[in-house]
DNA sequence: CGCCCGGCGTGTA
DNA sequence: CTACACGCCGGGC
């Protein structure tokens, strides 16, 4: 990866992420292979946890290719992104969302 | 260079 | 549902 790629991953990231229409969620995989870096998962990841918590980014939208969210039940993080999907419509069992499954 | 670890992914049992 | 396997790629040491 050259730092100019670096560049334009991020920026495609946050461009596709930043279009994420609200009541919608994308993989890391899928986020990291439409910004053109197919198996970039974990840099998306990366990303996501370098985030300022008062980003307008819907960062909440990023889950894991199962339609989970990515982190331990009753964690910081969990929560925070619970709230925010579910004030989206989402229905959320535990890391599993449900319905809306498009 | 190697080894381990991460907001990951897919498959199989 | 959990539990591994194996693949992937950066970062830290």
């Amino acid at each position: 990866m050259t730092n100019q790629a670096i560049d334009n991953f991020k920026s495609q990231v946050f461009l596709i992420l930043n279009n994420v229409p609200r009541g919608e969620c994308i993989a890391y995989g899928e986020l990291a292979a439409l910004a053109g870096f197919p198996n970039h998962a974990r840099q998306v990841g990366a990303m996501m946890k370098n985030l300022p918590k008062d980003t307008n980014l819907p960062w909440h939208r990023v889950v894991n290719a199962r339609k989970r969210i990515s982190f331990p039940e009753n964690t910081e993080g969990y929560l925070r992104q619970k709230e925010k999907l579910e004030q989206e419509g989402w229905v959320i069992i535990g890391t599993k969302l449900a319905m809306k499954t498009d």
